[in-house]
RNA sequence: GCACCCUUAGCUCAGGUGGAUAGAGCAACCGCCUUCUAAGCGGUCGGUCAAAGGUUCGAGUCCUUUAGGGUGCGCCA
């Protein structure tokens, strides 16, 4: 309908220059936008008002003459001017129902797909190795997951890439540990609290000089190669996926094991890149380091950013591996989109590490790159935050406290439900509650952690998405009548299929900006758009006529279809009954 | 010191490339369950969009300055 009203527009404007009314070479960009009140129409269009100084006339006469040139048809009932020189447009009520009746049909409920797929890594989640998933780690994984959904929706061929901390010195001292440990208890490894195992291995690096000793040597020994150090560096990399695979499930995120590609992959990589940069004169060395200067960021005195990628000690760095890592990307898996959900902190270094590998020639200039930024997790007291004792807050811990308020909630609530849908229900409500207060949030501010915000039940959330979906299951449950054709007899009902037809353009913005909560907030709206039907507009009542009960179970169907199809872009379930 | 980011209702947050009267949720208060699930619906209350200038028909949005907060800044990741 937009693009529509966009290209009724643009054929009026190139008449105007036709006639010599606008002159041939004015540019303008032809607006059309959703109108936030309904007495504006369904559809504005400010181009009266752009108009303006190239015709050398008023706003309100441009509108006029374009307005007379506007064909009322099947589309368009009404075109008003308003305001300053808006152009207000009204949508037929049949077009909306013919719109939907035959986006009932389609599978994809009238999204468009992309116009050119495109191959598409997305980096997200990364937890670090020997270490438990802490809540901060929720943000990059349930974003991420959810724009790797949208993406491979519209189409795209989307590569996910769990760029996991599974390299660096602190292994020394792990592969030391673990080594301790299996020694003390031959028989069974158990390492289910790996905070406590690395604190030990801590511990003892630091108390023990023989330990630490051994330590350094492990570290030298893994990094050449070493089949041992190797072996007892990939029991840890396995105790701590398995460990997070548990985390992703609970979660439904749709990481696995083939999708991680931690730092260690381009460890090979990172001695010939650097040998490259040398030798074709875009790093040198500089008090033994081997540094590459930037002239995309230059200190106030205009010179250009030294960044190493070689420490004298003949050590790599993050910036290195992930030069090397976007290199990789674009040759290994022809990515044209490189979007990496990493916290702000990161954002300079990222846009480093990319103009570096543009400068080499590793990353042509079509290929994209995104940080997918976002803040830091603050306390209440607005610090970074911790526990009380100074630690970080499991992500476990986080669930665990979800599932047990959501069993809480359930338990005043009397009804039949046998004790296995109860599970699945407070699972379903409590994973999708803790998701969707991270996925609804915009900002790239730092962001406060609260325990009763992030695990609400009530308004703007999770819940009341899945409860708006039950619902609609629940009058399916209790009628054998068959939605029919859409007839609009009410204004909750046109508010309803006027969102409907905006799915794909939401979709598609989410997917285009990488924002999952633009997704977020049509869901919200149109759940609520929904419950309001709901209670003005019986379907099942005696008194209401045939006809008018299949179309409403049509639109109820639809809301249905776009809220678990909207749901499980986000990653979240739908239930049947809650 | 230099660079980047942020500041919207008591709290948590929305406010695509500038648009019409700045919106939700929570909290507070008042209504609505003999009728398709009250995890709901309706209503009231709540704002100097950090401050001051500027750009223009129009600025929460763009530019400049200031205040406050955060982050990063060659040999950690």
């Amino acid at each position: 309908m937009k693009e529509y009203i966009q290209n009724l527009l643009t054929d009026i404007v190139s008449g105007l220059k036709n006639e010599k009314l606008l002159p041939e070479n004015t540019q303008i960009r032809i607006m059309v936008e959703n109108t936030k009140d309904k007495a504006h129409g369904d559809y504005a269009s400010n181009i009266a008002m752009m108009l303006a100084r190239p015709m050398q006339k008023k706003p309100q006469e441009i509108a006029l003459l374009l307005t007379s040139r506007i064909p009322l048809n099947d589309r368009i009932s009404r075109v008003e001017i308003a305001g300053p020189g808006f152009i207000n447009f009204f949508a037929s009520k049949e077009f909306l129902e013919n719109q939907v009746n035959s986006l009932l049909k389609d599978p994809l409920l009238g999204v468009k797909p992309a116009r050119a797929p495109e191959t598409v890594v997305i980096d997200y989640s990364s937890p670090n190795v020997a270490k438990e998933m802490a809540v901060h780690h929720i943000r990059s994984t349930v974003i991420g997951d959810a724009v790797a959904r949208i993406l491979e929706f519209l189409g795209n061929r989307v590569i996910r890439a769990n760029h996991i901390g599974d390299w660096g010195t602190q292994f020394g001292m792990l592969i030391a540990c673990l080594e301790k440990k299996e020694q003390e208890h031959a028989s069974s490894l158990e390492l289910a609290d790996l905070e406590a195992f690395y604190r030990e291995a801590k511990k003892h690096y630091d108390e023990d000089p023989e330990f630490a000793e051994k330590a350094r040597g492990y570290v030298v020994k893994l990094q050449s190669g070493d089949e041992y150090c190797r072996s007892m560096w990939q029991k840890l990399v396995k105790i701590t996926m398995d460990q997070n695979q548990d985390i992703y499930r609970r979660l439904n995120i749709s990481l696995s094991e083939k999708d991680v590609m931690g730092e260690s992959l381009y460890n090979p990589m990172l001695k010939p890149l650097v040998d490259d940069l040398i030798n074709r004169g875009l790093a040198r060395e500089d008090q033994g380091a081997i540094v590459v200067y930037l002239n995309t960021f230059k200190d106030k005195e205009g010179n250009p950013r030294g960044v190493i990628v070689r420490k004298s000690d003949g050590g790599y760095l993050y910036t290195t591996t992930d030069i090397a890592c976007a290199k990789y990307r674009w040759e290994h898996f022809g990515a044209k989109r490189i979007i990496v959900f990493a916290d702000s902190r990161q954002h300079e270094h990222l846009l480093m590490a990319w103009d570096i590998a543009r400068m080499a020639g590793y990353l042509p200039d079509d290929v994209l790159t995104e940080h997918g930024s976002f803040g830091m997790m603050l306390g209440k007291d607005g610090k970074p935050f911790k526990t009380r004792t100074g630690g970080t807050v499991k992500l476990k811990e986080l669930l665990d406290e979800a599932e047990n308020r959501a069993r809480e909630l359930m338990s005043g609530r009397n009804d039949a439900l046998s004790p296995e849908e109860k599970n699945s229900v407070v699972h379903a409500v409590a994973m999708g509650a803790v998701k969707y207060a991270d996925l609804s949030k915009n900002r790239t501010t730092d962001y406060i952690f609260d325990w009763d915000n992030m695990l609400t039940f009530d308004g703007n959330t999770a819940p009341y998405l899945q409860y708006a979906y039950s619902r609609i299951r629940s009058i399916f449950r209790k009628t054998s009548a068959a939605p029919g054709a859409i007839k609009i007899t009410a204004p909750e009902e046109e508010n309803l299929l006027l969102k409907f037809i905006k799915f794909s353009e939401v979709v598609n913005g989410a997917a285009e900006k990488a924002m999952p909560h633009l997704l977020c907030a049509y869901l919200y709206e149109l759940a609520g758009l929904f419950m309001k039907f709901y209670e003005s507009c019986p379907v099942l009542k005696s008194d209401v006529p045939e006809d008018v009960r299949q179309s409403r179970l049509a639109i109820a169907e639809c809301a249905a279809r776009i809220l678990k199809t909207g749901l499980g872009l986000l990653g979240i379930e739908t239930l049947e009954r809650m």
